[in-house]
DNA sequence: CTGAAAGCGCTTACAG
DNA sequence: CTGAAAGCGCTTACAG
């Protein structure tokens, strides 16, 4: 019912050999051929079966990327950063003919397992994986003798050995740290969600390490739950216990205690010094602005699509592995 | 080299067609025979190869999204719209097997016969449209005879007869502009971008007719570009021209009001009324809080992905048109 | 530079 | 309830 390769051969009046070969450019064959063979593929409205070719090349051309929606059930809705990333994946992919992304949101740790099935049976062509994975994950991935890129995994065995592209978070931490002492603030929180996470710990070695050597006594607030309502809940604290500033260890967090700490009345960016961490966008939407780590969050995702797609089309690229630089961004609530 | 069902088929000592009926549950057989199956898949690690299974029954278990991002090249970062669409639709297909979501942000009005050759070469099954798209676009889309759910359209003929999930939207601009005038505030004016799309329309006739029954005069601000952007100048405006409150037909243009009035030391919630629409977290994350008119953006797209869901899989299905309805949330802004 | 043939892994009539 | 055969639309050696 679909126009074929045959049709179109018939049409052309050449073998489906040389159809093929037009259309997936591997044998060179007369300009002449070339032409006529595209022109009755446009008259017949012929195209690529991407299935049929996927069954023999065993290329799906399809990547996979999965996001650890365990630690939040509707990620895309409540973390910025995912959308961020997906958009910069399919601002590359955009200019890649035929590559798709299909994405697998593992909602239970436990469910990893799935996974596993789900790139077999789609037959991804590379892997994605956006978050922090444990390396019992990352062996399965291994298994799977597909090229993967890590972005911000911190569980990396030297077995492993995948490509990655993380952020310099722990410079981001003390960069942060250090910008409130300078503005004078002594009484500096760390506020973190789930500071156990290596990724998170990073951050807090950056801080301590400003702290140190200002010679300033650290003081932490962390819990489980939605980093907004988190923040919430520490701006009280945070007034009750006397202290005058926070480095947040993500804009989310900051964006709460912000909101707190203007219903009770606290000029934030004068009596309280506040800085984030990622730069999105809600950072400057909110008011005042929010002082934050920048870690280029749309670069990142970039930097990590085309080092995907650089060992998927050069199979001799050896992939890479980057730490990509953060700087601070001054506004108001500093 | 990888385990077909070949292999299966031998190691449970039964034919592959057998093996096939199991996996596709088509044919009972034995329960004895369909454990061996089972079994002997399980051992040898088989999954079924989804491209062999497409390329045979024509269907892709792919269902492809539309968005316009033409509005704005980064839509998922830009708009928190998409992202909770997305969300929702994950939370369908979870529960589906085999179901995966592909993606075609259309960064370019001009580029919308590629999103056809897209819908041919990945063979998708079904199509969720996410926005306003020309009547031309959906005439294409008719002509792939494959099911169709549109979200948030209004450009729809009655030959095209797609499947849709909208809200009600001019009962929104009604209620959201009602209240305002409740409240007491007298000079209400209208914040949009790209006011002249059939979805803004509908919210801008609930205002109208509001201001109307009250005999009140309107007062519209439009412009194109990034919403909080335009709500940052607006902000101005409105305090130059003496306005009191605003409905704004995007939480994101709120919000941009919000903190250019801050910024003016305006009060809001106090001197200035000031509703949104969409209610979008950003709304009550920011301080103060956000009134807006909540149109459910996760039910919406989770209807409309087991609308789609429905007609694929019960091909009997007729699909089904709704609007959903939308309900005022007060908070701080009035 | 081009053609005939095999085959990717599966499903689907069709016989038994 | 099970098996042998055809074929989905394509690519890839291999001859010519």
């Amino acid at each position: 019912m679909s126009v074929t390769i045959i049709d179109v051969a018939r049409e052309a009046g050449v073998s489906r050999t040389t159809v093929s070969n037009v259309f997936t450019g591997k044998d060179k064959c007369s300009e002449e051929t070339r032409l006529a063979v595209l022109a009755a593929a446009k008259h017949l409205g012929y195209k690529p079966n991407l299935a049929a070719r996927s069954l023999i090349t065993n290329q799906s051309r399809l990547i996979g990327m999965i996001l650890p929606s365990y630690v939040d059930p509707n990620t895309l809705t409540s973390s910025p950063f995912y959308n961020i990333i997906m958009d910069s994946v399919y601002s590359v992919l955009r200019n890649e003919a035929y590559y798709d992304l299909i994405i697998f949101p593992v909602q239970y740790k436990e469910k990893l397992v799935q996974v596993s099935d789900w790139i077999d049976a789609r037959n991804v062509d590379g892997i994605l994986a956006v978050g922090e994975f444990d390396r019992n994950f990352l062996k399965v991935l291994k298994s799977k003798s597909i090229p993967v890129v890590l972005i911000d995994n911190y569980s990396q065995t030297s077995d492993a050995n995948f490509s990655y592209v993380n952020s310099d978070d722990t410079t981001g931490g003390y960069l942060a740290t250090q910008h409130l002492i300078e503005k004078g603030f002594r009484n500096i929180a760390l506020c973190s969600v789930e500071l156990h996470g290596p990724l998170m710990q990073k951050r807090y070695q950056g801080y301590k390490r400003a702290l140190k050597e200002a010679k300033l006594r650290e003081t932490v607030f962390d819990k489980t739950g939605v980093p907004f309502e988190a923040g919430i809940q520490y701006a009280e604290a945070l007034i009750a216990q006397g202290l005058d500033a926070a480095f947040c260890t993500e804009d989310m967090i900051a964006v709460g205690i912000l909101h707190g700490l203007l219903k009770k009345g606290v000029k934030v960016g004068e009596d309280f010094g506040l800085v984030g961490f990622d730069n999105i966008y809600l950072g400057y939407q909110v008011y005042p602005e929010l002082t934050t780590v920048d870690q280029n969050i749309f670069e990142k995702g970039e930097t990590a699509t085309r080092t995907l797609l650089n060992i998927l089309n050069h199979s001799n690229s050896t992939g890479s592995r980057l730490v990509l630089p953060v700087n601070l961004v001054e506004r108001e609530s500093t």
